[in-house]
DNA sequence: GCCGTTTTCGGCCCGACTGTTTTCAGTCG
């Protein structure tokens, strides 16, 4: 799958060189959306161009099937190459920098020298750039703030904690008087891995004032514009929220607007030009050729109000926002989608018997607490050295402790388990005999998270196969801009899962996601059975459920493909019969 | 560069804000 993503740079780079060159910007964007594509497909682009079926795929004609075509053959593209040669290196990365453009990148490398991040520091600090035309100070003092910024900031931002800094921001500014409505929109919404910055959408009777309640925080390391309507700031946490008012009237036209993604949004805009409408975030207008904005002189939007009654006048049915992807199709019904509170139980977590913080009857108590009906207790296994794993005399003991709790917690359906590791070649850290006396198997890679991918497909193969495993706990081990973790052929484990059916776990830690989106639609179109566990080592980590929800609708999961959905006697018999049915394999 | 109930050419989504402008280009989302 990794050539999916080496070939998704190669276009990024055409995109972003053609850009600086001044090429025609319909170019630009159209290898940018290949790019795009390319990181979202879920099969192999050298399957789809062995086949001959590159132009099938919807923004891949003729000349970029032949660079594509070419890459796979001899790992490099003419057309990039040429421009690589043309242009430095490290322009593309001055793109990254807030307030510098293609134009003005473009620029500073033919009139000032300017061929990277570093070159362009120094060109600001001996004044070669206040030499050039249209470079005031204030223009010269942000790009010096962005680059800095740039160079200190993490390139985007976990969902995690992008959503609590959202949270914590909605809580403090609604309490701004004359709000009356404030919520987030924007890749939070949507619920992507990782979010560039944070979109909030603001009804209020008095803009002024929240605006300067916005710009005023004591967070705010920098206003980057502050309108009537719209507010920037950068805060002193690394992340940039962008503020929106509006009217009521108009809530939801904004909200779906600024929720994206742009793709969607480029889908239904012409959607509606194709039904002699105008779509923009004031509203879907009649389009009476008249250039000037419609809300400007007064035109009554068709709809407005809210996402459902221009997704109505449209004639679509409502996405859901975890459903406005480049991939998905606005036109398709959505299936009904699985909700956190559908979720009854939490299928991985840890105590103090290996490296988690709670008793077991803490544990019980914080899931309880957190309106879950059922607890598995999987700590890890004895090859788990660093993770204080489990000697088979512990387990036992272990197994012995817990079923002693469940009899404490009847309301409670408390199970024995363990996070199995699987080693490198696909066995597992215990033996058979002592996994069958387990409630419950979560087998897991912990180490070697590097082999090559026909490896790994073979290990996660032979682990799913096992009789005695019901889940596989973060299937890849990848660790969100950390490591990329294992590479398996998730079409052949998926389509195994499914025979044998063995659950993929959705781990909803915020910082692994894994499987992630794209991985679970590909596991949901293969009628395999989803987990969505916490992992939890402490009590606040069963709350992360959340973030496993969003990525489940993401991947398209219905309640009814999720074992954590399954009542008290459902869950048993899924555990008992997995078993059984296993026997005979 | 892609695409087609305006199909082999001529389109391709839309508006706010900033800074350096004397009417608008560039950037961003």
């Amino acid at each position: 799958m990794s050539v999916n993503r080496s070939l998704a740079a190669c276009f990024e780079q055409i995109a972003s060189l053609m850009e600086i060159k001044g090429e025609n910007a319909f170019k630009v964007s159209a290898n940018r959306k290949v790019a795009r594509l390319l990181e979202d497909l879920d099969r192999d682009i050298s399957d789809i161009a062995a086949a001959g079926k590159l132009t099938d795929l919807d923004g891949i004609g003729k000349g970029t099937a032949k660079r594509i075509e070419q890459y796979l053959q001899q790992g490099t593209i003419d057309d990039l190459e040429a421009m690589r040669a043309e242009l430095p290196q490290g322009l593309t990365s001055l793109l990254d920098i807030s307030g510098m453009g293609p134009k003005t990148v473009g620029r500073v490398w033919r009139e000032a020298g300017v061929i990277d991040r570093a070159t362009l520091k120094e060109a600001i600090d001996s004044g070669a750039l206040a030499a050039l035309p249209r470079m005031g100070a204030k223009t010269i003092q942000n790009i010096a703030d962005s680059l800095d910024f740039a160079q200190r900031a993490a390139d985007r931002t976990p969902l995690g904690k992008a959503m609590v800094l959202a949270e914590m921001l909605v809580d403090q500014l609604s309490a701004c008087s004359g709000v009356r409505k404030l919520d987030w929109a924007g890749s939070l919404r949507r619920g992507c891995e990782t979010i560039g910055d944070i979109d909030l959408i603001a009804v209020t009777d008095d803009p002024k004032g929240l605006v300067e309640a916005f710009t005023n925080r004591e967070d705010v390391e920098k206003v980057l514009a502050a309108g009537e309507t719209k507010a920037s700031v950068r805060l002193a946490q690394g992340v940039q929220v962008d503020l929106r008012i509006v009217d009521a009237a108009v809530h939801g036209a904004t909200l779906m607007y600024f929720t994206g993604s742009k793709e969607h949004n480029v889908k239904l805009r012409e959607r509606a030009r194709s039904m002699q409408m105008r779509l923009n975030e004031y509203g879907l207008f009649p389009d009476d050729g008249d250039e000037t904005p419609p809300q400007q002189r007064g035109v009554e939007p068709v709809a407005a109000a809210t996402e459902a009654d221009i997704y109505a006048a449209l004639d679509l049915p409502m996405q859901p926002p975890q459903l406005r992807e480049s991939l998905d199709d606005p036109t398709c019904d959505p299936p009904d989608l699985i909700e956190s509170s559908d979720i009854l139980s939490d299928l991985h977590a840890h105590t103090v018997a290996s490296d988690g913080h709670l008793q077991i009857d803490e544990l019980i108590d914080a899931a309880r607490a957190r309106g879950l009906k059922a607890i598995a207790i999987t700590d890890h296994s004895v090859s788990s050295v660093q993770a204080n794993g489990l000697s088979i005399d512990r387990l036992l003991d272990q197994i012995k402790a817990v079923h002693e709790a469940r009899d404490r917690h009847e309301d409670m359906l408390v199970l024995a388990g363990s996070e199995v590791d699987i080693r490198t070649d696909g066995t597992l850290d215990y033996p058979d005999d002592v996994l069958a006396q387990l409630d419950i198997v979560v087998a897991s890679p912990h180490v070697a998270l590097k082999q090559d991918a026909t490896a790994a497909t073979e290990r996660l193969l032979a682990a799913i196969e096992h009789p005695l495993v019901h889940i596989i706990g973060h299937p890849t081990g990848r660790m969100i801009g950390r490591r990329p973790g294992l590479e398996p052929d998730m079409l052949a484990l998926t389509k195994a899962a499914a025979a044998t059916g063995t659950a993929l776990e959705i781990n909803a830690n915020p910082r692994r996601l894994d499987l992630r989106d794209a991985h679970v639609r590909t596991a949901v179109a293969a009628g395999c059975l989803i987990a969505i566990n916490t992992d939890a080592h402490v009590a606040e980590h069963l709350d992360f459920r959340r973030y496993g929800v969003l990525t489940a609708r993401r991947g398209r999961l219905t309640s009814s493909q999720c074992v954590n959905c399954l009542d008290h006697a459902a869950l048993q018999s899924w555990l008992a019969d997995k078993r059984s049915l296993g026997q005979g394999h």
